[in-house]
RNA sequence: GGCCCCAUCGUCUAGUGGUCUAGGACACCGGCCUCUCACGCCGGGAACAGGGGUUCGAGUCCCCUUGGGGUCACCA
């Protein structure tokens, strides 16, 4: 069994978005598994498009996604004498010719054929040039671009592909292409084959939107005198309205960054994407990397395009519905100590980060975010949501202002009634504070709802959360007595 | 339009001729819990595109139709 040597070739013409995510993934899988390499490889050689900006975003986000690569990044670029090479090669080995007929020439033989509904491909014009007929051609210094020679035989050429099956196309329905050119600068496809062979690519997973390259591509491969790799062709995302997704049209929804920084755990990306187009023929969708990698198989993988569930402007579901399922599930049972790290992070954004919480009021702060992460979504919910757990200065949300303050104007006088009893105990546990705040809706003859949702007003800010008897204790005492004492400019403005 | 690929709940999907009155997940709806809630638990509605074959038997195999996608550059 030969070295199983993948690659993930991007163009850097825009930052990796969630369809080049997913083919990173798929074939950082396929390495994984099989004790082989992933090999980064920069497609670059379209110089008008490519940036640094792009580059350094398709590094990042492969870095954030926890996508490792054993070889490059390499550029495409730096490898073109390879490329040249090759294409002299074919032309020498008689697999390919020189076309002089002009750009302009076949756009208008091209417009007239899609015009009269007719097939457009190139009609040969060139292909059996004379050696006479060539050089004078240079000589009156027409300029010429090489093309493929595909073979004048019946027949398909086929390849087997590992998700779709035998994979056929005829030579005659395969048109002469470019591989060069006329600046002498040789095209993606040759490229590509090219990269491909030199460092010794056994599979490539790639979009089905690469199919028709793949049989072409084949044919160059044969004509290189070189073995032909694996090939599976992964379907496609597309939107809801069954339309390829990309960033032109999509805008940052499909870009990976945006998940980053929307505060989702990059993990829980990688699961999402997998499972669109793959399963693993259990029940199974929840995976650690390790159990991914194990379950992974190229012949699972779906023929079918699968559609990225986004609805724009559904506030709720500000991106697929199962991708937010997924990265809740993964911020409510993670490690806890783990995702101390990530919202770490968060905190000192907003600068909120105590460095006690590193050692001193490390247990107060992991047992907090194990309190309150139940209801979160994101990351980023910690800040917002969470804030007055780690800041004095946090929002009282319009809504539960209205609903569970402005609604009790007594709560005016209650509250800080419930504060000064609250602030006598000496144990402020859990219990403690619930019988405490019950005995007083007691004897006010209140609901203990009101009490106790005001309390969670004044309190949090929010409208919902955990349990607020085993909120206070985790508040503390000092703070919880201050904010219920502390709430006539809740009625002022 | 040519060529290639595909077709199961709203979405992601299981299903490789009988165990499919089609399973799971997300979403949705209802209930429970309850101090709140987008937590949790329990329950519910929801799909084999259509038509022909083959077969004792078809979601599963074949053909056609329809639908969808990809691609057709001196971009990658």
């Amino acid at each position: 069994m030969t070295e199983v040597r993948v690659r993930f070739p991007p163009s850097p013409t825009g930052y990796l978005h969630i369809g080049g995510a997913r083919t990173a993934l798929l074939n950082w899988l396929w390495a994984r598994k099989n004790n082989g390499k992933l090999i980064l490889r920069i497609e670059d050689t379209d110089a008008e498009r490519s940036t640094n900006a792009s580059i350094e975003g398709i590094i990042d986000g492969m870095t954030w996604l926890g996508l490792d690569w054993d070889e490059g990044p390499y550029f495409q670029t730096e490898f073109s004498e390879n490329h040249i090479q090759a294409a002299r090669q074919l032309l020498e080995s008689g697999h390919a010719y020189k076309c002089f007929c002009t750009k302009e020439k076949l756009d208008k033989k091209r417009a007239a054929a899609l015009a009269a509904r007719q097939d457009v491909r190139y009609d040969g014009t060139c292909r059996n040039l004379s050696p006479e007929q060539i050089l004078e051609k240079e000589a009156q210094g027409i300029p010429s671009v090489i093309r493929f020679k595909v073979p004048e035989k019946t027949g398909v050429v086929s390849y087997d592909d590992k998700v779709l099956g035998t994979i056929e196309r005829a030579y005659s329905d395969i048109e002469d292409f470019v591989i060069v050119r006329s600046n002498g600068k040789p095209l993606y496809l040759l490229c590509n084959v090219v990269d491909d062979i030199r460092d010794r690519i056994s599979h490539i997973i790639r979009g089905q939107d690469h199919m028709t390259n793949t049989t072409r591509q084949v044919l160059l491969y044969q004509a290189l005198g070189a073995q032909v790799p694996v090939f599976a062709h992964m379907p496609l995302t597309l939107d809801l309205q069954k339309k390829k997704i990309s960033k032109r049209s999509h805008g940052e929804i499909v870009s990976v960054q945006f998940y980053r920084e929307k505060g989702f755990l990059p993990w829980a990306l990688c699961n999402f994407l997998v499972l669109l187009g793959w399963n693993p023929g259990t029940d199974q969708e929840i995976f650690s990397r390790q159990e991914l990698i194990e379950a992974f198989t190229l012949e699972r993988i779906s023929k079918v395009n699968s559609i990225f569930n986004y609805q724009k402007g559904n506030a709720k579901f500000f991106t697929d519905p199962k991708l937010i399922a997924m990265n809740e599930h993964y911020l409510r049972t993670m490690d806890i100590s783990r995702l101390g790290a990530l919202v770490k992070k968060e905190l000192i954004a907003e600068n909120l980060w105590d460095k006690t919480y590193d050692d001193d009021k490390r247990d107060w702060y992991l047992a907090t975010l194990d309190l309150i992460r139940d209801r979160f979504h994101t990351l980023k919910d910690f800040t917002s949501a969470g804030r007055a757990y780690f800041s004095d200065d946090y929002e009282i949300q319009a809504k539960p202002l209205k609903k569970n303050i402005l609604k009790h104007p007594d709560l005016k006088t209650w509250l800080p009634m419930l504060g000064k009893r609250l602030a006598k105990l000496t144990d402020f546990n859990e219990e403690e504070v619930e019988r405490v705040s019950r005995e007083l809706a007691a004897e006010l003859e209140i609901k203990p709802g009101i009490l106790i949702n005001g309390m969670r007003t004044v309190l949090t800010g929010q409208l919902a959360g955990p349990s607020m008897f085993a909120i206070l204790p985790v508040l503390g005492k000092d703070k919880v007595v201050a904010r219920l004492g502390n709430i006539d400019h809740l009625y002022n403005d």
